[in-house]
DNA sequence: TACTTGACAAAAG
DNA sequence: CCTTTTGCCAAGT
């Protein structure tokens, strides 16, 4: 049986994709996480990369996302840049998040880590 | 159909 | 400590 990959449109599967989009509606106001972390959680710890990728696609559209809560392992807002509007360092600040030159300050206490948050058995 | 790129991360040298 | 390589999966060219 193959796994979560969608072989056509009509397939019910969930994609690596929606998984990403489901976890990072969960975030809570004034946290963050990283895309590792969420990878991780979606028993894909080495698809990090992807999941800025399924991020990437909700540009095209219309999203109620809070992709701006996501940045690197480093605290660092890599995806600064693919913003359309407002900048994700403006929103982070509105909710209490205290960034310096693109990076979070205290990252440790507002990170939100979905392994945990989510408890995982 | 094959090769390259991409909002990252961890391991290796 | 810094640089390079590898992995992951999807989409664009």
């Amino acid at each position: 049986m193959p796994k979560n990959k969608r072989l056509h449109e009509n397939d019910k599967s969930v994609s690596f994709f929606d998984m990403v989009y489901q976890v990072v509606a969960l975030i809570p106001r004034g946290k963050v996480t990283s895309y590792g972390a969420i990878a991780k959680y979606l028993g894909a710890a080495r698809s990090s990369r992807m999941v800025g990728w399924a991020l990437n696609g909700l540009n095209k559209t219309q999203h109620n996302l809070p992709a701006h809560r996501v940045v690197n392992r480093q605290g660092l807002l890599t995806g600064k840049a693919h913003f359309r509007g407002i900048p994700m360092e403006q929103l982070l600040r509105e909710e209490g998040v205290d960034i310096v030159d693109n990076q979070i300050q205290n990252l440790s206490q507002i990170y939100w880590d979905p392994n945990d948050a989510l408890q995982v058995d």
